[in-house]
DNA sequence: AATTAATGATACTAAAATAGTATTATTAAA
DNA sequence: TTTAATAATACTATTTTAGTATCATTAATT
């Protein structure tokens, strides 16, 4: 079951990384293929993902010479549920299919209202999880 | 995020039609033309559909005139789970990507344990969820 | 015995999603 | 002016999804 895509897997170690020379070394810029050499990941991919963690807000950016990305937000208020939001958008595990037509039965059905009170659960324990936090493993 | 595929899905709504008919009319067997006019999926798809569930044990399949397929486990104890367990494998959102190589995190990784403990809780849910459930919604 | 109406098994296929790569433009420092 | 970075956007290969198609088998009916 693909909860957690692999832009957000991605993102995620490319964030952690880079948390990790902040908080240690107080490192502030990372250029895209500082990140590549050190995590292994394909390079213009990950320039694409934080291109769009820019976008997001959670990053900036900056051209030229001595350029890279920072971050905007610190990594310790930078929740698992922002990065996985710029890339699957939010947590919903409620969807019903059936050929694009609506289900006739979304009122009743239970299965419905338990996906939905899971979700909420699951939101909530991933909106505890941030950058710093997968770094330090608590 | 697709949490439950087309798959499940469709079977979810012929076995709940099923179940119907089973309970409300004493009907035993069905076959896959009238289980498709009534609910409007794919034949030659959902016959593969019934096939696996057949194979798995959760319904009995007769060849021939007269034939079609029947309940082998009675509905209200088909769980949910049986029949994404048969499309779609365990509930499992733990995935953890990388290209294929383990993560070397994997250990200490607050992520995971997460993970695992909701994937308890989601499993504990759906198990409570059977056909006549969906059925009945309740 | 032949016909009909069902499933069984397996191969095939079109479309969409995923996971990238490639190219050209822009920008800022040295 | 050169170099080293990101920005934007188009392109592409692979995999997954969502089916379809074909032929075989089986059992009841005639």
């Amino acid at each position: 079951m693909k909860f957690i895509v692999r832009d957000t897997d991605y993102a995620v170690r490319a964030l952690v990384y880079m948390a990790k020379q902040s908080l240690s070394k107080n490192k502030k810029v990372f250029t895209v293929d500082e990140v590549v050499r050190e995590e292994g990941l394909p390079g213009r991919f990950l320039r694409k993902l934080l291109q769009t963690l820019a976008k997001r807000g959670l990053l900036v950016s900056n051209k030229g010479k001595k350029g890279g990305f920072s971050f905007l937000k610190p990594p310790a208020s930078i929740k698992l549920t922002d990065i996985m939001e710029a890339f699957q958008g939010r947590v919903d595990i409620t969807n019903c299919l059936l050929k694009g037509r609506p289900c006739p039965n979304k009122k009743k059905c239970i299965l419905r209202k338990t996906l939905k009170n899971i979700n909420k659960l699951i939101q909530r324990e991933l909106e505890k999880i941030t950058v710093v936090s997968l770094l330090e493993g608590r």
